[in-house]
DNA sequence: ACCTGAACACCGTTCAAGT
DNA sequence: ACCTGAACACCGTTCAAGT
C-alpha cells in the first residue's frame, strides 16, 4: 500500500488568479462558451470547484479577467504607426484580430460595460482620437463611436464563428448558409437584403470591418476639415 | 349555431407562438434575461414548461422571435423623413431606443447573425444607403458598418442598463460609479480613461450615438465627394 | 394535434469541514 | 490561508403519457 496514494500529486504549481484565468481561456478558446464550467475549470486545474472561488470572486469576474488579459495583449502591439490614424487602424484590427481568435470574447465585453478591459480600450483608443484634428468636446464622441463600432463588429464575429462551430461547420460554408437563406427570403418584404445577399457570401469580414474604421475616420476628418475652414 | 364546448376556465386564447412571445417579451421587460425561464413563461401562460416546445424549438428560438417583433415595430416607424440621410438617421435612432427600452434584445441579436430581425435590420438599412451617393460595391460595407455600429452601441447600451438593474441603482446613478472608478484608476497605466472619466459621467448616450452615426454618414458622403471630384 | 409534468443532465454558488 | 466536495437552488430540454 504506497502511501503517496494519500498524497496529492505534486503540482507544477499551486492555484492562483493567474493560472485560474489561463486554463479558463483555453477552456473558451478550445470549446467555447458552454465550456467554460467552473466543474470542468477544477478538473483542469485538479481542484475541487470550490476552491477556485478563493481567486474569483465569479463566472462574471473570470470572464472579465479572461478578456483583460486579451485584450491587454492586443492593444500592447501595433502602436508604432506614424500618424494617428494609422496608429488607430493598428489597433483596431488588432482588436478585430483578437476577436476573432478568441469568439467569446465580443458577449464577455458586453457584459462587462465600465470593467477594466473596456477602460484599456477607451484609453488606448481615446489616446489617438486626440491625435486627430478636432475640437476637443469631440474626443469622447469619437472615441465612443469607434469604440462601439469595434465592439459591434466583434460581437457579430464571434456570433458567426459561434454559429459555424455549433453547426460543425467551415465558417464561411456557414456564412454561405446564411446567404442562402437570405436569398430566399420574400424579395418584396426584403428587397435589398435579398440583393445583398451575394455580397454576404463574397465578402471579407476583416476588409470591411477596415472600411468601416476608415469611414469613422474620413468623418471626423472632414468634420474636422469643416470647422477649421 | 357554432357549437359552444363548456369549458370551467377559458383562457383569453389559447396557447399560441405569438402568445408566447409576447408573454416573453413582458417577462424579459419586466425582469431582465434571467427572468425569461421557461419554468416562468409557463407559469405566466397558465400552462406546462413542455408545452411551449410545441410552438417554439427552443430558448434561441424564442428570443430571435422576440426581438424580431421589436426590431420589426422599430424598423416600421419614420421612414417619412426626406432625403436618404434622414431616413437613415430616423432608422438608427428608433433602433437605439428600441433596444434602450429592450435592453435584452442586444444580446439576442448577437446571437442570432443571420436571422430575420438581423435580415430586417440590413434591409432597411441597406435601402436608404442605396439612396447615398456612392458607387455599387461600396454599399455592402457601408451598410455592414452602419448596422455593426448600431448594434455595437445597442449592446452596450443595454450591458448599462442591465448593471443598474442588477445593482439596483437608477442608470445614471450606475454610470457615475463607473466614472469613479474610472477616475480611480492609476493615472499613467490609464492616461486618456482617467481624464475621459468626466465626460462618461455628463455625456448623453443618445447623443453620442447619432453622432457616430453622422461620422458615419460624413465619411461616405466625404469618400463618394472624393471619388466623384 | 396539442398539452402535461416528472425526469434527466446539467449549471453557478455556498459552506461546513478539513489541512 | 487555502482547499474539498457535497449540497442547494436552480436551469433547458425531453418524452411517455394523457386529451
Amino acid at each position: 500500500m504506497p502511501k503517496r496514494k494519500h498524497q496529492p500529486a505534486p503540482r507544477d504549481t499551486s492555484l492562483s488568479r493567474e493560472r485560474i484565468v489561463e486554463a479558463a481561456i483555453q477552456l473558451l478558446d478550445e470549446g467555447g462558451e458552454r465550456a467554460l464550467t467552473f466543474r470542468a475549470l477544477a478538473e483542469h486545474l485538479e481542484t475541487g470547484a470550490g476552491a477556485i472561488y478563493w481567486h474569483v470572486a465569479n463566472k462574471h469576474d473570470l470572464l472579465t479577467a479572461a478578456s483583460d488579459v486579451v485584450v491587454a495583449q492586443a492593444l500592447d502591439a501595433g502602436t508604432s504607426a506614424r500618424s494617428p490614424a494609422k496608429r488607430l487602424r493598428a489597433l483596431a484590427i488588432h482588436m478585430f484580430d483578437a476577436m476573432d481568435a478568441h469568439p467569446w470574447m465580443g458577449s464577455a465585453l458586453a457584459q462587462a460595460p465600465g470593467a477594466i478591459p473596456m477602460a484599456r480600450l477607451f484609453d488606448r483608443i481615446g489616446a489617438q482620437v486626440r491625435g486627430l484634428a478636432m475640437t476637443p468636446n469631440q474626443e469622447w464622441p469619437v472615441t465612443s463611436a469607434l469604440v462601439h463600432y469595434i465592439l459591434g463588429v466583434g460581437g457579430q464575429n464571434a456570433a458567426n464563428s459561434k454559429m459555424a462551430r455549433e453547426r460543425g461547420l467551415e465558417r464561411s460554408h456557414a456564412l454561405t448558409t446564411v446567404a442562402d437563406a437570405w436569398q430566399e427570403l420574400d424579395s418584396h418584404a426584403f428587397p435589398v437584403a435579398t440583393s445583398m445577399a451575394r455580397q454576404l457570401k463574397t465578402h471579407d469580414d476583416r476588409e470591411d470591418f477596415m472600411a468601416g474604421v476608415d469611414l469613422l475616420i474620413a468623418g471626423v476628418v472632414a468634420s474636422a476639415d469643416r470647422t477649421a475652414g
